[in-house]
DNA sequence: AACCGGCCCAACCGCCGCCGG
DNA sequence: CCCGGCGGCGGTTGGGCCGGT
């Protein structure tokens, strides 16, 4: 059985402090990110490793953006999820500067709930009710279709809806077992064509 | 002013893949 | 080849905030 990582006694939980927050930022400009198991003691945190590395990778990297996501990052991740699924990761790597609990969190709170007013399922892309024309949600859908910029999401939907653009007909799933795009691969795809057919 | 419900988001949890022994 | 440790990932939680009543 795999141990819990965080059972040791003492670990602090929740927020992090600002004291903890100077404390991994010195340890990691001092020493390099890595080995998170033993930074914690390392750098005189009672953290597990997990937790910093989260805490650092999410908040505390020089590099981070942090603030509210421009309407071009916005299109992005939508055009970027119809492609990859909930594969954030994946998805992050090509908003520089934005993390995949960011994204997550941001497609879970925003976006998802705003192709729900539109009409589209935010799992696969598709319209709803496309069988009850009459419906409200499918008649704003439609609206959308015919007018993509008509509401303030400025998304051109006939992407989401090409399926040749979905390497993988269940690519939304939320398990990573089938992906059959490594992290690798998708950099060289990334190296090799820097912009995806999706943005055509 | 108090209460309530919904939203946001930082952080945790548990699983999986990779890699070294 | 097998096993265990570690890092990485996506799903989920829960506390705080905010607007409506």
């Amino acid at each position: 059985m795999r141990k819990p990582c965080c059972d040791e006694e003492g670990t602090n939980k929740g927020t992090w402090s600002k004291q903890e927050d100077q404390k991994l930022i010195d340890y990691i400009q001092t020493h390099g990110e890595g080995c998170w198991r033993s930074l914690p003691k390392a750098a005189g945190l009672h953290r597990c490793g997990k937790s910093c590395r989260l805490r650092w990778i999410n908040y505390l990297k020089p590099d981070i953006k942090l603030g509210n996501f421009a309407q071009d990052e916005e299109e992005l991740i939508i055009k970027l999820h119809a492609l990859l699924g909930n594969r954030w990761s994946l998805i992050a790597g090509r908003l520089p500067g934005r993390t995949d609990n960011e994204i997550k969190n941001y497609w879970n709170s925003h976006i998802r709930r705003k192709l729900m007013k539109m009409g589209i399922d935010p799992e696969n892309h598709k319209l709803i009710h496309l069988h009850r024309p009459s419906s409200s949600a499918a008649a704003a859908a439609t609206s959308m279709e015919k007018k993509p910029n008509s509401n303030n999401l400025n998304l051109d939907l006939t992407i989401a809806f090409d399926p040749s653009l979905t390497p993988n007909p269940n690519s939304a799933e939320p398990s990573h077992k089938n992906n059959n795009i490594t992290t690798k691969e998708m950099d060289h795809q990334s190296q090799s064509a820097p912009t995806l057919p999706l943005f055509n």
